[in-house]
DNA sequence: AGTATAAACGAACGTTCGTTCGGTGTCAAA
DNA sequence: TTTGACACCGAACGAACGTTCGTTTATACT
């Protein structure tokens, strides 16, 4: 078995993953491998089963792991990138979804306007993964409506009372008046540099 | 066709979809529905195409949709939450993955330590996206090897010589003394919080 | 009670799936 | 030249798939 061959293959595994969000049945696995038999295909697979890029579920399907469909990660900026193909054997596959989503029912993505949380790391432009069921702690970042107006801030007592506070010294406390409703808790931030 | 049922149906549907990571058969979804025929299950297939939550592919194979997969996206902050399954119709469904990588044979995740990219809202703990076969622009934070050790800077220039400056004050621009290489473009961020 | 409408049932269908198996070609060591 | 290993081919198999259709049940309205 060649290692380019291996590579190549599973590339264009990936590949037509990503592009059809399932795994080619094996007659097409034919076009996606170039081979002209699905016996050849079927074998194949068994050794990308073997290193567990794919799986079969319980019930005898063919399923993606996410050494497959995950990015990889690296442990540290300072440990530097790895040189190509050497030693990404070791490293983990995680899916963005499934680390920063685990209640998908109850999530939500909101984008954020104004720098208030700035100090925070949550710039203008950014989105915020928002779980409306999540009970929320003090100290946590929350979309919370203060007296009828939505917004992003963390969530601060005094006493008994519950106030708002923005990560930006040039914004006060925010004390509600009549009302503070907390509509979810920040679970995560994403941002995309285009 | 009551909207509880098909709700409920519906975060079924999900629910073995996240934990699958793929569509059930419809001998399957006579379970997933709580019913006892295919043809129940196949018909009630048959709505969620129309609303789109899931798909036929052009193979005739259920494909789930970022409506079923995807995190619900809201415009802004300020707008509030929506106030339980109201207006979820005009929401758009966006896949983290999808939305944060699109090449994913390129792209690695790296975790980010020390507090000099802070300003631009890049925390200790952070993880970054880094695509490596991306061109780097001038301005943008790129993963860097300079003078052999690695670092997350933004990517300057001055005249015809490249540098690394950090998003945090305190800390001096980086002028190569022998070597400027550029191992990545940061596409993204992500933050989790737990 | 009677009737209309929708939802679910249950059996049946042709198709295509995953899998197996025996055979062919190729390369390298013996 | 033989032998073995390896990758692939091609035909074949039963099993399970998606789909259809006529019937039955449940719900709502008259």
């Amino acid at each position: 078995m060649s290692h380019d061959l291996y590579k190549k293959r599973m590339e264009a595994l990936l590949s037509y993953y990503h592009k059809n969000k399932r795994l080619p049945t094996y007659e097409e696995l034919t076009r996606v491998f170039g081979v002209k038999s699905k016996s050849a295909a079927f074998q194949y697979i068994e050794k990308f089963i073997e290193d567990d890029i794919v799986r079969k579920s319980d019930e005898g399907f063919l399923i993606a792991t996410p050494r497959l469909y995950g990015a990889r990660v690296l442990g540290e900026v300072r440990a530097g990138l790895p040189h190509d193909a050497e030693e990404e054997g070791l490293l983990d596959c995680i899916s963005l979804n499934d680390l920063l989503i685990h209640e998908p029912t109850h999530t939500f993505l909101l984008k954020v306007s104004g720098d208030s949380m700035r100090d925070a790391g949550i710039m203008s432009g950014d989105m915020v993964i928002v779980n409306r069921k999540k009970q929320a702690k003090i100290g946590a970042v929350v979309v919370a409506e203060i007296d009828h107006e939505w917004t992003l801030k963390y969530l601060m007592q005094k006493g008994k009372k519950m106030f708002l506070r923005a990560a930006n010294k040039k914004y006060p406390d925010l004390f509600p008046k009549h009302e503070l409703r907390v509509g979810g808790v920040v679970t995560g931030v994403v941002r995309q540099y285009i």
